[in-house]
RNA sequence: GCGGGCGUGGCGGAACUGGUAGACGCACUGGACUUAAAAUCCAGAGACCUUGGGUCGUGGGGGUUCGAGUCCCCCCGCCCGCACCA
């Protein structure tokens, strides 16, 4: 048999899946169906490690479930709109769309490089106006149904390149090209109505039953439901405006007699009344504007305030006024925009009390303090405990404490209970070129009016400028004006294009039918969806994957689909890390430019010392980055991909190296070897039942069921450990015997099905090298015979009073007498008792025996 | 700041529902083969000690238990997300 010879091979059997169209999804078969979904890439014009990650895990998901005799759909496409394409038209001179089609088809290349076993005939890419008039149709849709109003909000604004700038252009408080600082700004902007199903979102999380834990959890903490009360503060005067009282929001109404201040945020309308009149007012609110939109930002900001001047009679206690402030750390997006702050029990409180010379009132007592010595002054006391300096409430706990507060509030109407969620509408407005256009004409006379259907899609212009400064949309000299379709007259379209958060919410339905007039069909999404295993980063946990379960619900109350949840089960993966280099200026350094120097490492050019620093998540600033395509090139697609499977379970960030590239390497050269045997029995040999050839037989069997069990439950690494396991094994059996002949073919033919997932191309070939006609790709899986997975015997540990003495062999499921038996005459355990008679003796079948004394 | 996660040999990791810690691999050491090297094959290996045996050992400290990597409390370190990056 030829050496093993990567490139030829891969090419040689990507050729034979795509003429034998193996993986096409089947339209009406009677196969069970199965949906596996990658999140779709960005297309920045290489595949990065990320991506290889992401798709082997997917590919092997999809490989194996076919070969389970699924009818699989697993689809790719491009999420093609965004920021960089914009960039490099400003920084290159080139066309958005031309850069994202040329990155497109090279990296549609790379990934039919790795073998992966995509339907290409369902390929989409959301720049196309074939793909984005749909979602044109389902927004004017929502608009209908009320899921879509206008708002006034806050941008970056970049005062000098005249633009709106996203969260990742805003570096120090500065724009990141024109270095001015960032100012905040007003604009009307769109929003879809996710709020409306903020207790859906978060009630249906339970049933998510396949997702990790963790997102589920960071899901429910973003909706953030938190019951609380409304408290009304009236003024003790008059403010500016006629504002006669300000209302909060508390989750903690019982520590409203610990309350000693009121702060606004800065852009709380009385905030803004204020400023119109205090110059001093209006300086800190524009200070306050200068930390930017990002929640971040403000938290992380030192607790800054300004007193305003203004009091507030405190709702319960006759002789209590408090002072209201405007502070940095209040958020005009959740609640009402101004809290109540009570510091004793509230950290952010304390510290803003602590800079502002403001009363400490404790009024919840821990259990084990004292009324009288209790005093908080760093540390807020958030427990549990009993209300003390509390009236008619003291004694009480917190939560009957929260109770007495709402009915006390209710009574003197003074406020009343309510619950508000962390969610915030979600923005759909962007002030950029390359997305997609929102279909609203403005009309002088008729106001905001829809595109009509018929005119639909609206496109983007091709010939966009993008050397001014602003949106190339806005600067156009003719796009923008239209007539409007209600009364013909004059009228501007709306110059925004949506969130590409909007393409990513709904692709998955576009594939069940990626050629359908309506976006897709209400029978294929039946059929489809929802889709039964979604992979991506962990990155995505919240923000895409709740616009997405929030689209499809705005779908469902539209009439496109009856379904809540697209996505059943999820896997989120971690990251591909490599080590850091740098030389003695400090200058970052590819892999590919050091290599080792006894110890320590040098550059191969220079031959000068160079620094090996953390192990980080693979990043172009800091060049710790190892190109797929490099070692594709160098070692072929199915040792990356089974080296991304190898060691590090999928869901947790893992470590690029040479030496474990190398391992995998050579693990396969190994088994193309060892399936190019000319001493293995012929194809059909019958498989021995007795000895030693029989014991590689049931190493065979275990591996088939623990390899099965690991692929579903995303155990890659383990899976891959049982590969070596069984290869071990049938090196192992060295004899040279018919049977153990027989024993090795059936050894490696059950290790080559088993490895096609992971490695698919060098599978078929030693499969094609054992004698095989047939593809595995459209192969059944092995099936376990149950009677020769399980051993006869058991190693069990013995202990005395909990440490290891011995073990002794018992048959499996042994009965407790015979068990104690051997225990007890084990040489470990003889030695220990000394002649001492046990006290007890504790028997797990099959697991551990301990012998106290 | 808030939310989520991670921490086990020199390294990646394994260890089921609390039951023999370190499967499997990498790196390493020794041996075989070779003029030599690479490749390959065989063997070894958590640390320490007074080595046919023992002690210690899963980020640190405490606790529950016959028994803790696993459960509980406190602490430390690192990573990710925070609404206009995708």
């Amino acid at each position: 048999m030829d050496q093993y010879n990567a490139s030829a091979i891969e090419a040689k059997w990507q050729g034979r899946w795509e003429a034998d169209r193996c993986f096409v999804a089947e339209t009406g078969s009677d196969k069970p169906k199965y949906y596996v979904l990658e999140m779709f890439p960005y297309p920045s014009g290489r595949i990065h490690m990320g991506h290889v990650r992401n798709y082997t895990l997917g590919d092997v998901v999809a490989r194996y479930r076919r070969a389970r005799g699924y009818n699989v759909l697993h689809p790719m496409g491009w999420d093609a709109f965004g920021l960089p394409a914009e960039n490099a038209a400003m920084e290159r001179g080139v066309h958005p769309g031309k850069w994202t089609t040329e990155n497109i088809a090279a990296m549609r290349t790379q990934l039919r490089g790795m073998g992966l076993s995509y339907d290409w005939d369902r390929e989409l890419a959301t720049c196309t106006p074939d793909y984005y008039q749909h979602e044109q149709r389902m927004f004017l849709k929502f608009l209908e149904k009320g899921l879509a109003y206008r708002k006034e909000s806050w941008v970056n604004w970049d005062p000098v390149e005249n633009t709106v700038l996203a969260n990742e252009q805003v570096v120090d408080g500065r724009g990141w090209r024109s270095g001015a600082p960032v100012e905040r700004r007003l604009l009307s902007q769109w929003f879809l109505k996710i709020t409306e199903f903020a207790d859906e979102l978060l009630g249906a999380i339970e049933g998510l039953e396949r997702w990790p834990d963790r997102v589920r959890l960071m899901q429910q903490n973003w909706i953030g439901r938190s019951e609380g009360a409304r408290v009304t503060f009236t003024l003790t005067e008059t403010g500016p405006g006629g504002a006669g009282s300000l209302d909060v929001f508390t989750t903690r109404p019982d520590t409203l007699y610990g309350a000693s201040f009121l702060a606004i945020a800065a852009n709380h309308p009385l905030a803004v009344a204020l400023g119109e009149a205090d110059p001093d007012a209006a300086a800190f609110i524009a200070e306050c504007a200068k930390l930017g939109t990002s929640e971040a930002a403000v938290e992380t900001a030192e607790k800054k305030g300004y007193k305003t001047g203004l009091t507030v009679q405190h709702p319960l206690i006759a002789d209590c006024q408090l002072p209201v402030y405007i502070a940095n750390f209040v958020l005009m997006e959740y609640g009402t925009g101004a809290i109540f702050g009570c510091p004793a029990h509230d950290q952010r409180d304390l510290d803003f009390a602590n800079a502002y010379d403001l009363p400490v009132i404790p009024v919840v007592l821990p259990d084990d303090a004292e009324a009288g010595s209790f005093t908080v002054t760093d540390t807020a006391y958030t427990g549990p405990g009993k209300l003390f300096n509390s009236g008619d409430w003291d004694g009480l706990s917190v939560e009957d404490g929260k109770r007495a507060a709402i009915r006390a509030l209710e009574s003197r109407d003074a406020g009343t209970g309510q619950t508000t969620y962390r969610l915030r509408d979600w923005g759909v407005s962007r002030q950029r070129y390359w997305g997609c256009p929102i279909p609203i004409i403005h009309c002088d006379s008729c106001g905001m009016v829809p595109v009509p259907e018929t005119d639909l899609p609206v496109e983007l212009p091709e010939d966009v400028d993008f050397d001014t400064p602003g949106n190339p949309l806005s600067n156009h000299p003719s796009w923008k004006h239209t007539g409007c379709p209600t009364c013909g007259g004059d009228a501007i379209r709306e110059q925004d294009t949506f969130d590409t958060f909007f393409e990513s919410s709904w692709y998955f339905l576009r594939y069940a039918d990626p050629a359908h007039p309506d976006g897709f069909s209400r029978e294929a999404a039946a059929y489809w969806m929802p889709v039964d295993q979604y992979i991506g980063g962990v990155e995505h946990a919240v923000l895409h994957l709740l616009y997405s379960r929030f689209f499809t619900r705005a779908l469902r109350e539209t009439g496109y689909l009856d379904l809540d949840e697209p996505f059943a089960g999820l896997m989120t993966q971690g990251m591909v890390c490599h080590q850091t280099f740098q030389d003695q200026q400090g200058k970052w350094l590819f892999p590919t430019e050091v290599e080792r120097a006894g110890d320590g490492w040098r550059e191969i050019e220079t031959g000068r010392p160079v620094t090996a620093g953390r192990i980080e998540k693979m990043s172009k600033s800091k060049r710790n980055v190892i190109d797929p395509e490099l070692i594709i090139s160098t070692y072929g697609a199915d040792t990356a991909r089974l080296f991304m499977l190898s060691d590090s379970p999928p869901e947790r960030d893992m470590e690029w190296t040479e030496a474990g590239v190398e391992g995998a390497s050579r693990f396969l050269k190994r088994l193309h070897r060892m399936a190019g045997d000319p001493d293995l029995a012929p194809v059909g040999s019958t498989v021995p039942t007795d000895g030693a050839p029989a014991d590689l037989v049931r190493a065979a069997h275990r591996a088939i069921k623990a390899i099965s069990e690991d692929i579903e439950a995303f155990r890659f690494n383990k899976a891959v450990a049982q590969l070596y396991t069984l290869a071990n094994a049938i090196t192992d059996l060295s004899d040279r015997s018919v049977e153990a002949a027989a024993a090795r073919r059936f050894g490696i033919e059950t290790l080559t099905r088993l490895l096609a997932p992971l490695a698919p191309h060098v599978a078929e070939e030693m499969w094609q090298a054992l004698g095989h006609e047939t593809m595995l790709a459209a192969s059944p899986w092995p099936e376990a015979d149950a009677a020769l997975v399980t051993e006869a015997s058991v190693e069990i540990g013995v202990q005395v009073n909990g440490k290891l003495r011995d073990t002794v062999s018992l048959p499996r499921d042994a009965v407790e007498d015979e068990a104690r038996a051997a225990a007890l005459a084990s040489a470990g355990v003889i030695r220990y008792l000394d002649g001492k008679e046990p006290k007890k003796i504790i028997i797990v079948q099959n697991r551990i025996i301990n012998v106290v004394v």
